[in-house]
DNA sequence: TCCAATTTGACAATCGTGTGACAAACAAAT
DNA sequence: ATTTGTTTGTCACACGATTGTCAAATTGGA
């Protein structure tokens, strides 16, 4: 059965946008660009997951968390706050009310689904543990953030790390750019396609015998070697 | 069976806070603005243990705890308090009134829970041993609050007692900035995120030959070398 | 061979962290 | 209540690391 995720947001770009990685993920969006048509869809499907922007038109982010927290048949549903950079004190009450997780835009899609899946979980009581990634010598630790390539450790920028992270992630499937530029640098990115390109090389050559590991892809994209 | 725990506390939005929390751990929260129906729920419902605000309208969180411990029925119950900063905290530990631990607003709820679940296995006979953090010369031990390098004693301020502490217990992980803001400064804290960056600086300066062990993972935040 | 796609080297713009200084908040003592 | 010293949070600046971009060189396939 499909989970419903009711979404509140007046930005119709990014609407659009989790709406679309929403589906693709096989949930079933609800969408709303007004607060209070938000809340009162809230209150009457009583979704599995709530996706609320802190400003919006005609009721804030906030006071429709503050009802649906209040109010015994919607208190339990977890709500995810996205803000704008610069509404840091806000995000802080949107704890105190009770929001579940917050995400501060720009952000990529793919972060969002992976707050959205952890959410759903520990609602529903099982708590996960970040993977620890293995290829041969090679392992990607999340959690202590670091990459060794038989025991030794690798030297990786926060670009390098995540998009290895993304190709072993996803060992043997090919990535396009726009795959790539997507989920490593999130929706907000408008650039130069060739960007990937770049980093793909810079990682390579700090991978040593294992850069063989990452494909080229003529024509398509890249594509880590299983 | 779930631990019902009675949470006496007038600001509504610790209350949420605290609530939410308490839900997600699978306790079972009573909740009261008022003291005297706290006292109330507290003798008829008899619950696993009483989270205490020092400060309460018609009966403070004290005479509450005073008649609790003078209640044959009622005494064994274990009491947490909560205190604002600058409250006279000496009183409260005074076996006389039986408080069995207390906190200091702000704090974490993550710290709240923390202690919960210690005072209740406390309570239920089983004993926690304080757990002293040795990392070579470094000493830490939390139920003197010194930290000691061969053993020559640290001058540690509290702040940075507790963002020690955190970073050596989790040592080998990365902390992001939020979660140490989060786990060392408490749950409304407001500010500049990277005040973090000011209490690292003076950490490592007292530090001395340790100073290298807090190692900055750029872009991410903080992690203390395992 | 030729064309299109990718790799490479170089560069400037931007970002993130370390640092010193400062004032507010706090605690202890008078 | 006032003073004194300590602790804390904030900020501006400097500097090196990281990043995105582009053009030229190279490669691979038709």
């Amino acid at each position: 059965m499909r989970k419903r995720i009711l979404v509140v947001e007046d930005d119709q770009d990014i609407l659009s946008l989790i709406e679309w990685h929403l589906k693709a993920e096989g949930y079933q969006p609800l969408i709303e660009k007004d607060g209070q048509r938000g809340l009162d869809v809230a209150l009457r499907e009583k979704p599995d997951l709530i996706v609320l922007d802190l400003m919006l038109p005609s009721l804030d982010g906030l006071e429709i968390c503050k009802v649906l927290k209040k109010n015994e048949a919607t208190e339990h549903i977890p709500v995810i706050m996205l803000t704008a950079k610069g509404e840091e004190i806000d995000r802080i009450i949107g704890f105190e009310l009770g929001a579940d997780d917050y995400m501060v835009k720009p952000f990529s899609p793919r972060e969002l689904l992976l707050r959205i899946k952890v959410v759903i979980r520990r609602a529903a009581g099982i708590s996960e543990k970040p993977v620890i990634i293995r290829y041969d010598g090679l392992v990607i630790d999340p959690e202590r953030h670091t990459v060794t390539i038989d025991e030794v450790p690798l030297e990786l920028t926060i670009t390098e790390y995540n998009l290895l992270f993304e190709l072993v992630k996803t060992k043997g499937r090919v990535l396009t750019r726009d795959h790539l530029l997507d989920r490593v640098w999130g929706y907000r990115f408008e650039g130069y396609h060739r960007t990937v390109d770049t980093h793909i090389r810079r990682l390579r050559q700090k991978l040593g015998s294992f850069a063989e590991n990452i494909e080229t892809v003529r024509g398509i994209g890249y594509r880590f070697k299983e």
